[in-house]
DNA sequence: GGGGATGCGTCGCAGACTGA
DNA sequence: TCAGTCTGCGACGCATCCCC
């Protein structure tokens, strides 16, 4: 089997510059498992073959690198720490390039998949990152520290949220071919977040490893064969039972029943959702709980969640409800209001009609960001109000 | 300085509203 | 009915940030 998941290679590089011709000069590798712990690290310099760039931001000299190894020579090193693993960075899409462009040279295929940004995660320098998560401050730009420091961000933040290696990198990684379930207006699933909801309360880190696999595997509702027989490679592999596989099997359906409940609200999509798991699982599907008779489709609309408005909601009294109204009502009762829709600080655009083709609602689609009804929200809110 | 993502401000257009 | 005003929206450009 070439293929298989064993958690996070954390990198950090550091080079002559930023351009298409610009070397690594030195490489950080903190490997983690699934679980976050480290089980391996890996530091080297590397000869570029040229001017060192700025050394007065990396403190490289070339005496310094003048014994070093050349990266064709560190190649097969770094790719086999690499390799089966999440790949995260601080600026993932800076350290991934400069990697792409060193296995480039040398003629061969670097794709990574999306991997983990910490930058992304926190919107901040690494070294300020650190101490706002109360972290030790990385010794900058020395490559090792600051992949041990982005691996600590991870391991803070990706718990706070609950969040499996499947469910932070978000994407189908490098691992495997994939089937990716596409509804009929051509875009993915947004099941990211209502996965992101998941807990798992089980001590047998076994089981929680395996199951963190399942969740990759099932984030697309569907287990391909070739998932299938990772699966049943890497239930081997944990040295699980049959009778073992079923109950992380059975812990994973409960906990997306549990994840699908947290809001009170079974939706029809998240009925579809549960019994195409249910079934992927070889569960019955009776055991699906039935749709919530108030529930309309919400897709995503979760209390908390970071919302954007679009459009005038007229009432059925026929009075107007003002945006300054909806905002009012929305942020009373747990939510977060933001202007416009992006990527990061937007989680959902509330819309007089869903179908709308408002820039927001545009830019919503565009983002894969879910679109709810007014009419859906307003009855969230006379829920939680009630 | 390169590349990519993001946030913010500005401008113009279209539709709704208001008052004469 | 018409003109003026207000509001929402889209498009665009610019600034900023982050990595070395």
């Amino acid at each position: 089997m070439k293929s298989r998941c064993d958690g996070y290679a954390v990198v950090d590089v550091e080079t002559t510059g930023f351009g298409k011709h610009d070397r690594v000069v030195e490489i950080g590798l903190v490997l983690l498992d699934a679980r976050y712990r480290v089980v391996d690290e890996f530091e080297t310099l590397i000869d570029p073959r040229r001017d060192l760039g700025p050394t007065h931001i990396h403190r490289i000299t070339p005496a310094m690198v003048s014994a070093a190894p050349t990266f064709d020579e560190v190649a097969v090193a770094i790719a086999r720490r690499i390799e089966n693993r999440v790949l995260v960075a601080h600026n993932l899409p800076f350290d991934r390039r400069m990697l792409a462009q060193e296995f480039q040279r040398l003629g061969a295929d670097f794709n990574p998949g999306l991997g983990v940004c910490t930058l992304k995660l926190t919107n901040q320098k690494l070294p300020v990152a650190c101490q706002s998560l109360n972290l030790p401050p990385p010794v900058h730009h020395r490559a090792l520290a600051d992949a041990r420091a982005s691996a600590s961000i991870l391991k803070t933040l990706a718990p706070s949220q609950q969040q499996t290696p499947a469910a932070v990198c978000n994407v189908p990684g490098p691992f495997l071919q994939r089937t990716h379930r596409r509804c009929a207006t051509g875009e993915t699933q947004p099941m990211s977040r209502w996965l992101s909801r998941l807990v798992f309360d089980e001590g047998d880190t076994r089981l929680v490893q395996y199951i963190d696999l399942l969740d990759w595997a099932l984030d697309d509702l569907e287990l391909s064969s070739d998932e299938q027989t990772y699966l049943n490679y890497s239930a081997e592999e944990l040295g699980l039972r049959p009778d073992e596989v079923e109950r992380a099997h059975e812990l994973y359906f409960l906990s997306m029943i549990a994840g699908a409940e947290k809001d009170g609200v079974i939706t029809q999509q998240e009925h579809a959702d549960l019994t195409a798991v249910a079934s992927a699982l070889g569960i019955s599907t009776d055991r699906v709980p039935k749709p919530s008779a108030s529930a309309h489709d919400s897709q995503d609309l979760v209390l908390g969640s970071a919302i954007c408005f679009t459009g005038n909601y007229i009432g059925t009294d026929g009075r107007r409800l003002s945006k300054a109204e909806l905002e009012s009502m929305a942020t009373q009762s747990g939510f977060t209001v933001v202007a416009n829709v992006t990527k990061s600080k937007c989680d959902c655009v509330v819309a007089v009609d869903p179908n709308s083709s408002s820039g927001k609602a545009k830019r919503a689609r565009d983002y894969g960001k879910p679109i709810v009804a007014a009419e859906r929200f307003l009855e969230i809110v006379m829920q939680v109000n009630a």
